[in-house]
RNA sequence: GGUUCCUUAGCCAAGUGGUAAGGCAAUAGACUGCAACUCUGUGACCGUCGGUUCAAGUCCGACAGGAACCUCCA
């Protein structure tokens, strides 16, 4: 497996740091509404990409958060008059709702930021501790400029940031780079603290959840292009105050989502939410759509491209639907073997920094040979049946779920008929049952 | 304004300096009782202008256009 590390700015092969075992983490989702579809986008990217090392036999122990401690949440809460964790739990199902129509595979963890408050305050104390933090009337800030490197993920210099940083409202602070670690506040839930009651930053929990679950260093730390800076530069720079290590090997970023060539915000009102696009277009359209653009280049949505990717998915389920059938109609079962020469091919190319685009080439490839074993007179069944078992692997890897079709009883005669029909030359008769099989879609 | 990145056919998209993958759409043909599915054929002066090189979509520079971040939005 080779994985572009924004860290370095190149392509690296993969070194696990434990043999055969991935440590993956990706930065969850602020549980204050229903994710949209730019947040689906991480989701189906990071699952893919465990799936890739399940297929080339990692181990992988996935872990994902959920922040459910933010200013927005907060404000939810108070509008409608409950307490917080009425809010988030709400988010947070919808978002687990949305996970699994999706098709991803369980995480090992999903701690939440409430729950993991006092390693969090131990952590700050640590960071004081160890000269990194300051308190200032009960809000603690992070002391960026004693941090060596500043800036290294998201190539930023800190010359530069300080130059373009804003005029703040926060004299306090000894530098305009610092970061809140603890916020003093009185509104909203709160916490005691050493420093007195208040809530934690966003960017200490992630480096702490790490900490907490995989007790070191890991492989690959995820997220969507936009958490480079601050928030994974922050959190770099805490871990290696603190734990004296870099946090992960890997920094992967996931690009943008656009629609219509313009960026999703609330002001332009051209906001996706993922469940209804899901409703819309179907788990699979919308995987097979997010996975047919490389996963560090912005993905533009149109209804064209949507059309596009249910056009191709649709060659697909054409042909899996026909050597099913054929098999169901012969009544034996497909025995589970895969073409190895596919498989390697796909897997070479999804394993060069996860790139999918070149992966579906190799789909197409199958789905051709397929169609063209399905049409052979002197069909081999051995060729077919491995073609068919690596096509059914490479949309497993990307997550695309196809139930095989079983026909019932009256469906087989249906075909029967029909064939006999058609053997009749009686075509009346024989449109009559292709009438029905394609409303039954199985034609 | 600063930083990082991008620009390949009507559309989507891959591309380790050595003759430009693949798909969608379009179109012609084959298959079919007619269709559908499918198969076969048909497309690119790689944003513009310079430079390096025997050789550049690929490296360097300028320009044009676009994106992300610098504002706790994935």
């Amino acid at each position: 497996m080779r994985l572009f590390n924004s860290k370095t700015n190149q392509v690296e092969t993969f070194i696990p740091i434990e043999a055969n075992k991935v440590r993956l983490y990706v930065c969850g989702p602020t549980v204050y509404d229903e994710i949209h579809i730019g947040n689906a986008r991480p989701v189906i990217v990071f699952d893919t990409l465990r799936r890739v090392f399940e297929a080339l036999g990692y181990q992988v122990d996935m872990v994902s958060n959920y922040t459910d401690v933010d200013d927005r949440i907060i404000k939810k809460a108070i509008q409608e008059n409950v307490e917080e964790r009425v809010v988030t739990d709400r988010y947070i199902e919808a978002y687990n709702d949305v996970r699994s129509r999706l098709n991803t595979q369980p995480l090992s963890a999903s701690p939440r930021v409430t729950e993991t408050m006092d390693d969090i305050i131990a952590f700050i104390g640590s960071l004081i501790t160890e000269g990194y933090a300051y308190n200032v009337n009960g809000n603690v800030y992070f002391r960026v400029l004693k941090s060596e490197n500043y800036g290294e993920i998201s190539k930023q210099r800190v010359e530069d940031l300080l130059m373009g940083a804003r005029v703040e409202e926060e004299p306090e602070k000894e530098s305009s780079l610092d970061f809140a670690l603890w916020k003093k506040t009185e509104t909203g839930i709160q916490w005691d603290s050493p420093w007195g009651k208040g809530r934690p930053g966003w960017h200490t929990e992630c480096v702490v959840m790490i900490d907490h679950h995989f007790h070191g260093m890991i492989d690959i730390h995820g997220g969507g292009m936009d958490l480079k800076f601050p928030h994974h530069e922050n959190e770099l720079a805490q871990a290696k105050a603190c734990l004296h290590h870099d946090l992960a090997k890997i920094w992967m970023h996931n690009g943008m989502l656009n629609i219509d060539g313009e960026k999703m915000s609330k002001s332009l009102g051209n906001v996706m939410n993922a469940k209804e696009i899901i409703d819309k277009i179907g788990a699979n359209t919308v995987r097979w759509l997010m996975l047919s653009v490389h996963y560090r280049s912005p993905l533009n949505i149109s209804e064209e491209i949507i059309e596009q990717a249910k056009s191709e998915l649709q060659k697909a389920y054409s042909i899996l639907k026909q050597v099913e059938i054929r098999y169901e109609l012969a009544n034996e079962i497909i025995q589970p073997i895969q073409d190895e020469a596919f498989v390697t091919q796909f897997l070479e190319a999804v394993s060069d920094d996860l790139n999918t685009p070149n992966g579906m080439k190799i789909i197409f490839d199958v789905i051709k040979v397929l169609n063209q074993d399905q049409r052979q007179k002197d069909i081999s069944e051995e060729i077919l049946v491995k073609h068919y078992g690596a096509l059914k692997m490479m949309l497993n890897t990307l997550g695309i779920e196809i139930e095989p079709i079983r026909l019932t009883q009256t469906q087989r005669e249906t075909f029967n008929q029909w064939n006999k029909a058609k053997t009749e030359k009686d075509f009346e008769l024989a449109d009559h049952y292709r009438k029905i099989l394609i409303e039954a879609q199985l034609l």
